[in-house]
Formats: structure tokens, sequence, C-alpha cells
RNA sequence: GUCCCCAUCGUCUAGUGGCCCAGGACCCCGGGUUCUCAGUCCGGUAACAGGGGUUCAAAUCCCCUUGGGGAUACCA
């Protein structure tokens, strides 16, 4: 039988880090053995607007490379793949159930059932229900109809004996049937829950291994007395731990941005993001939407996939005690269930960081190009459609900032003043006042123009060699140049190495902007 | 309350009875390199939750306690 997984996102709009973990695990191992992940969209409560709040999630698992072999927009051989379209699957399942006495009709009334809860707490003891309002038969059910009464349909959980499954992740589990409730699986509209559904739906989409977040762990019992019952074939199980909030082993949640955003890490996180977003002209944000728990908030920034999926996948999985950085395709060779971790793992920032910051270094210059270009196309720095030169020059930007650049939108912060017009160049005022503006500078500043003036050959190696001819004569250390150099071409104290930033200027501006300078 | 699960540096983890007075990574702290920043190099701090067993030997096995999480919904 072929290896078939799935992940079921419920269209909130968004697409939460925690999920993109469970989906990744999924993935990685259908892509292993050759099978297929399918994704499938619980719906079930969801009500109008789905396409709308889908939308988001589908792009961005498109984004990650995580890609889906059945499911919305992809469709395949069992579908519909939303279980909003699925209700006469689950209702016909529901009817085998009760024809098999598996499942019966109830007819307590929410208030009953509340009195008899309330009553086992009472004295202390697992509360089960009495089964006081079952009707079995279609006279008592008409009885209780009669009375006014909504029926609903519930298991029929035996009250002895014990369930037994193998987990990949957890090992042999054992549950005592006793303590599963006779819960309930169709409501009196005819609309089925969650338990029933997903085991159909699992049935229908041949899916082989459920691997799924540990807060299902406890629900499986009840899921394999309903396959059974129907009799289908047992799928494996993996329960993974959930990702824990950052510095804390509570579940992470999107309800609780808010709590997160006073954690500094993430803090930090979240602000060189809006900063990126603000100056693409897209700073009135919202947290509800765009912070680091939400995938999109990596996309709008530019990160990599590959470094998201990377660290990701050393959430609750290693490969040995060393191994820390993983392409995709190593990602998909080296994983294994067995290696998953039993404990919840926390989200940390800075470890996500760093990892960007590694797979960003070893990405090709032309890769970060083709990245970029629409970043500062959105920060009207490049127009559209780029003109042809712009590749090269952009070349040279990218490879002069190096390991600056760490995010994709970081080019902002790096080459702005290498695209802005001359009457929109600006400088920073704390940093001039430091570098340019003491009298000794602007001296020396004005020497050096000189110098910049009279070169023919205004690239690196030249200009380098200049500007040490320059100290010696002057009797100066290179500090005391470059700095108010760099501020006065630049417009900033902090950047790529002046000679890249000279000879990528070229002399036209460069002269141009020392005169500013000089002038100001 | 009841049932189930989990527990190694601040964080992610290695460790499946001797190789561990516990290894790697992130963070943090020193120092070197460099025109700034970034990077890079070298070094450092830091953990087996507690208590009982079992064993010649325990981070590793068992029990208890503590702490955390999940389930107990006509949520998913």
């Amino acid at each position: 039988m072929s290896v078939r997984t799935r992940f079921a996102p419920s269209p909130t709009g968004f697409l939460h880090i925690g999920g993109v973990r469970t989906a990744l695990f999924n993935w990685l191992f259908a892509r292993q053995l050759g099978g297929q992940f399918l994704l499938r969209i619980d719906d079930t409560d969801a009500g109008r607007n789905v396409q709308e709040a889908l939308q988001p999630i589908l792009d961005g698992f498109r984004w990650l490379g995580i890609d889906w072999d059945e499911g919305p927009e992809v469709g395949g051989p069992y579908g519909p793949y939303y279980q909003s379209q699925r209700l006469p699957q689950y209702q016909s399942a529901v009817k085998v159930l009760l024809e098999k006495g598996l499942a019966y009709r109830d007819f307590a009334t929410p208030e009953e059932l509340k009195a008899e809860r309330e009553q086992a707490e009472k004295e202390k003891k697992a509360f089960l229900y009495s089964r006081k309002w079952m009707a079995e038969t279609d006279e008592q059910a008409a009885r209780f109809a009669a009375e006014g009464r909504q029926g609903v349909v519930r298991l029929k959980i035996p009250r002895e004996g014990q369930c037994k499954f193998s987990d990949h992740v957890r090992g042999e589990c054992v549950f005592e049937w006793s303590r599963e409730q006779d819960h309930v699986i169709q409501r009196a509209d005819g609309t089925c829950l969650y338990h029933l559904a997903s085991v159909v739906d699992d049935f229908d989409f041949k899916i082989s291994h459920v691997i799924r977040a540990e807060e299902h762990l406890s629900n499986t019992p009840r899921q394999i007395f309903i396959l059974q019952g129907l009799g289908y074939p047992q799928p494996e199980y993996a329960h993974l731990p959930f990702v824990a909030e950052p510095g804390s082993h509570n579940k992470l949640s999107k309800r609780k941005i808010a709590q997160y955003l006073k954690n500094p890490e993430f803090k930090r996180l979240y602000d060189s993001g809006v900063e990126i977003m603000t100056r693409m002209g897209k700073g009135n944000l919202s947290a509800d939407t765009f912070n680091p728990v939400i995938v999109d908030f990596y996309r709008e920034v530019g990160y990599l996939p590959s470094a998201i999926l990377n660290y990701l996948m050393l959430l609750g999985w290693s490969l040995d005690d060393k191994t820390e950085d993983l392409t995709v395709e190593e990602m998909i060779r080296h994983f294994t269930l067995a290696r998953v971790t039993k404990a919840p793992a926390s989200f940390d920032p800075k470890k996500l960081w760093s990892f960007q910051d590694r797979h960003m270094q070893k990405l090709d210059v032309k890769k970060k190009v083709a990245a970029m270009i629409p970043f500062l196309q959105a920060a009207k720095l490049l127009p559209q459609p780029v003109p042809c030169e712009v590749g090269p020059k952009l070349t040279r930007i990218i490879d002069a900032a190096g390991d600056r650049l760490k995010v994709m939108g970081d080019i902002l912060n790096y080459s702005d003043f290498f695209f802005v017009k001359e009457e929109d160049f600006l400088y920073d005022e704390t940093d001039f006042a430091k570098r340019v503006s003491p009298p000794q500078s602007k001296d020396l500043l004005e020497k050096f123009r000189a110098v910049l003036a009279g070169m023919q050959d205004f690239e690196v190696g030249p200009l380098e060699e200049a500007l040490k001819k320059f100290i010696e004569a002057e009797h100066i250390k290179i500090g005391d140049i470059v700095h108010t150099l760099r501020v006065a071409v630049t417009g900033k104290s902090v950047g790529p190495g002046v000679y890249d930033c000279l000879a990528l200027l070229g002399k036209v501006v460069c002269l141009k902007r020392i005169d500013k300078a000089l002038a100001k």
C-alpha cells in the first residue's frame, strides 16, 4: 500500500508556524517514501468566505515549497477535499454505525446532561453518561420525540476492556474504554462532528499514516472505535509534540500574540520586520495578521523558505548530535518518525534567525538579486520593469553588502543611497554631526576630495591605494578619514566597505555628495 | 476532580546501563581580525527537577513526589 499523509488546516485566514511544522513532517514522510501528501480542509463550522480565508494558507504552503498532490486547487481522485461538502459520506457512516448497534440515538437535553455531569463531579467520580435517554428502537425514539426532544447520535463505547494501539512516537498506548465518553457524532440537525468526519475522510482518502499534533493522542481510541465499527483498516499513528510559546511549554497560540510581543526577542524579530515593511510603504500592519507566529510575516520580510523549514524540522527532531544545517533534499532523505522527540519544543525566534543567517550566506548572488528586486521596487527605489543595467550593478551591491543582508528586505537598509535620486539624498543627522561636522573632519574631506577628483580609474583597488597614500602623507590614521568619507557619500555610518561604496557610486556622484557635505 | 502524556544548559537538542564529573547549536560574556556594521576566528559561563530503589556500575531501568501539557464539548 502506498504511503499517504495529510494535513487538515481550517480556513482561519493565516498559516500558523506550529501547523507548518506538523504539515512539514507529513510532507517529508510522504516525499521520502514516494507517497502522496494531501490537504483536506476542515471547514465544518467556518461558514462563508472559506475561499478567502483559505487563500493565505495555500499561498503560505506554496511559498514554503510544501506542495500537495491532492486537495484544494489541484483536485484529486477522492474528492471533494472540503469537509463541508462531504456530509453525505458522514451521514451514511453514521447510519452504518447505528445499524450495527455501535451508535445510538440519544434524546437527553443539555440540562439533563449537565445535571449528570455535576452529580458525578460532586461524587468525585469520572462522568459517564447513564444512557437514560438512549433510544435503540424506533418506538423509543418516537416516544422521546413526542416529548419534544431533539435527537443526536452518540457512540456506544464499550464500558470495559482496553483500546491498544501503537504510535510511532509514543510507542504502545493503552486506554481504558471505560474512560471514554459516548461522544456525539451527529447533531440534531444532521451535521456531523469532527471525530467521525476525520475517520471517514482518512479512509476515503486512503490515508496510511496519521501524523498529527499530540493533543489528538487521547482522541485516538474513539476514532479507532469508529473505524473498527465501519470496518476500515487502521492507519499508522504518529503523535507529534506541539510547538510551544517562546520560553514556556504552553502551546503556541495565535490568540496570544500581544503577550508574545512582550518577549524581548520576539519583539525584536517583529520590529525588524515592521521596519522593512515601513520602508516599502506597508507600515500600517495589524499584529493579528503580521507577526512571527504567522508564516506570511517571513514571506513579506524576505526570509528563505529553506531556513524556516530547517528550523522547524529541528524543533522536535534531530539527525544526530551535531547536524544543524540541512537542505530540503537532505531533510527529505533523513527524516524519520523514530527520531521525533516526545517533549514539546518552544519556538525560539533567535534560533530561527540564525538559520536564516546561515542559509542566506550559502545562497548564490544571482538568486539574491532576483529575490531582492521586488523589495526595491516596492520601496520605489527601482522602476518596473527593471532597466537592464541594474542587474550587474545590483549584483555588485549585493556582493559588497555581503553577510549584512540577513533577509531579502535588508537590501533596503544597505542600498538605498545607491538608488536614490540626488535631490532626495539625505544625511543621518546624528552620524553627520559626529563624523562630518567637526572642522578637522571637513578639512580632511576637502583635501581628499581633490585626490578623488584627480583619479582616472575609480575602482576599489586604486581607491584603496589612493586613500592609503593620503593618510601617509597627512600623518593620520585610517579611522580619521574613512568614517567621514562614508557618511559624506552614503549618508550614514553603517554600510558596506567604503571603497565598494565609492566605486559603486561613481566619481561624479561621490564628488557631488562630498560637495554637498562640505557646504552643509 | 478523573484519565493519559511529558521532564538533560535560558532555548533547541545528543545520549537506549560503563565511551558522560554529560557532547553540539542558538543566546549570553570575554578576546583576535577589519574603515563602520555584518561576518569570521579563539576562549568562557551554563543542565541530567527532587527523593527512593534495582545494579559492580544509572542521565539512561522501576517507584513516589513535584512541575508542565493534553483529554474529559452537540470545538477542531
